[in-house]
DNA sequence: CTGAAAGCGCTTACAG
DNA sequence: CTGAAAGCGCTTACAG
């Protein structure tokens, strides 16, 4: 049977009060019976049982963290598995519980929040994408639930909605600019999921910057984080354009227009990514890809929802530097 | 505030634990009185507090999920993504939720294991490898805490530890048997992770069946299941021998030994790896591979555990159907 | 500094 | 079929 906070008490001859009292070390206690009840405790083996103590502390300490329902990206994408170790870590050391929930189809997410918010199980929510009209985290603002979001939210500046994100816009900008400053004058951007707003961000920075510059740009979007569609959008890209120069807004895409290229002979481009995916089968030439540094993207998220939990928390983002890898050392 | 049971009751004018029973739906109740229950249920939006329940049922529906903490693996290796997907849709399929923790070294899964028995937070723990005397399957077994672990465990016949696995002894010796019978006479096999059973076993049917056929074997063992290691390992198998195939314990050190083989210009090597990994980098030609059905050891991982949990089990393992995809088609 | 008591939100014998 | 009561294992005012 497991063993209660009574029984160390009388294994101790304290009240179970007092054992509580020297286990949350909040108020004072004699130094003898802390010593007691501490050997009593070491003697037993004794553990909280955490649900009796969520139960009358309405914490839980537990996170849910909600993955987007895109299966296809999350098998691919090193982003996913690197950005929830980063969350596994610093909630382990803030000493909260992850809970993840799979999302299977485009509603299954909303769902999981909604189960996660109204079972009392977590005390905040991590989203791992934003979409233009979010409708979890519409519901999360609803309910004024803590919840921290990998990406940019349309509504930066609300005070329930934590944010974590790479500097997308700038980040475009600057590669554009590098690119302007090499000679390349005809740079195309072939984006996916036209409704997260991380696309979006990167988008507006590339087209800004080319104005700008006065480049000649073109935008292409496809449906999904894919080798295929990677394939799909430089054959659009390509059609009619002297492209010197294409930006994808994720190496999965990259892949596929490298691919493109070197089937149709098509020499001398200069390919972007992001996300700095080792495609492990390494014969290709290697492109430049911008490290977006998933990791610590989950380990901000955290922390910043932790911070929020605990009402320490100074601001409601915080921006993660993204770097470009570039294989020409310097563009 | 959160509503509970106390405002339901009073809402529709019974006990508690009227209420209690209708949405437990385990007794024998009133039509006119499950109605009216069910009536403020809705009205009122009510959800039942989990903990609550759980502190009664001593039951939590979560189960624990430990990662190997071999962090390098689990960025490239896309077995393990799939696998928590697997047992992410089995798990909310019967209503349970997930809480994985991610190990940062050696000792990190085994606390994580006692951290999960010891604070009652979890009903039933899922491994997702398996080594050479596991210290966590024996806290578990010592304990009798329900467990399953994916791979197979020394011990394959105790009640209180459940496994899926691969029949990885029969596969090698299958692949071992086709290549014979494709004139192949010199055989390399090269592991990595000498402890993990699931590496012990290849090799045990790997060299079984070579000794059976009178092929020429060789056998070289790496750290870990990476590119780099098998670039090294190719360096050691082919120093002195005049191999013609190479069986791989993982893709990711196949595509070391491609790109060894490439570079040293060797030529016609029949290279066999496992887990179907896709390179992305798609340049390189690809070699064969055995799909493990990384989804379905997951799901089938969480079926078995559950059915425990439920005590409606029949067996304590599972077998999930390895599947060589040949390039050759017909090998 | 310490104990007795109430309460967190449920479930489940025990009566009737 | 339904209610009152006890209890799951903790924490936290309230006294002293």
């Amino acid at each position: 049977m497991k063993i209660t906070i009574k029984d160390v008490a009388k294994d101790a001859g304290v009240a179970p009060s007092t054992v509580s009292r020297v286990i949350s070390n909040t108020s004072r206690i004699g130094e003898a019976t802390k010593i007691r009840v501490l050997n009593s405790i070491e003697k037993l083996g004794y553990t909280p049982n955490i649900l009796a103590r969520s139960l009358v502390s309405k914490k839980t300490k537990i996170i849910g963290v909600v993955m987007p329902h895109e299966a296809d990206s999350l098998f691919s994408n090193p982003f996913y598995i690197q950005a929830m170790k980063g969350i596994s870590i610093a909630a382990e050391k803030h000493k909260y519980h992850i809970m993840y929930a799979f999302g299977k189809n485009k509603n299954s997410e909303l769902e999981a929040v909604k189960n996660f918010v109204s079972s009392n199980i977590v005390d905040g929510i991590c989203l791992l994408t934003t979409r233009k009209k979010d409708a979890c985290l519409k519901y999360l603002e609803k309910y004024e639930f803590p919840c921290v979001v990998i990406g940019r939210p349309e509504v930066t500046d609300s005070p329930n909605i934590l944010w974590v994100d790479n500097n997308n816009e700038e980040t475009t900008k600057d590669i554009v600019k590098r690119l302007f400053l090499k000679g390349y004058k005809n740079i195309g951007y072939l984006g996916a999921k036209k409704n997260w707003t991380v696309s979006i961000n990167r988008e507006k920075g590339f087209k800004e910057q080319c104005e700008k510059e006065d480049i000649n740009w073109s935008i292409v979007y496809e449906n999904d984080f894919s080798r295929e569609n990677g394939y799909t959008g430089a054959e659009k890209l390509f059609k009619n354009k002297n492209l010197t120069a294409v930006i994808c807004t994720d190496d999965t895409l990259a892949f596929g227009v490298q691919r493109y290229l070197t089937e149709k002979n098509i020499e001398d481009i200069k390919i972007i990514g992001f996300n700095n995916i080792d495609p492990l089968g390494n014969f290709g030439p290697r492109f430049s890809s911008v490290d977006i540094n998933s990791l610590k993207l989950g380990k901000e998220a955290m922390n910043l929802l932790i911070s929020k939990l605990n009402k320490n928390n100074k601001n409601n983002y915080k921006i993660v530097e993204a770097k470009l890898i570039d294989i020409e050392e310097a563009l």
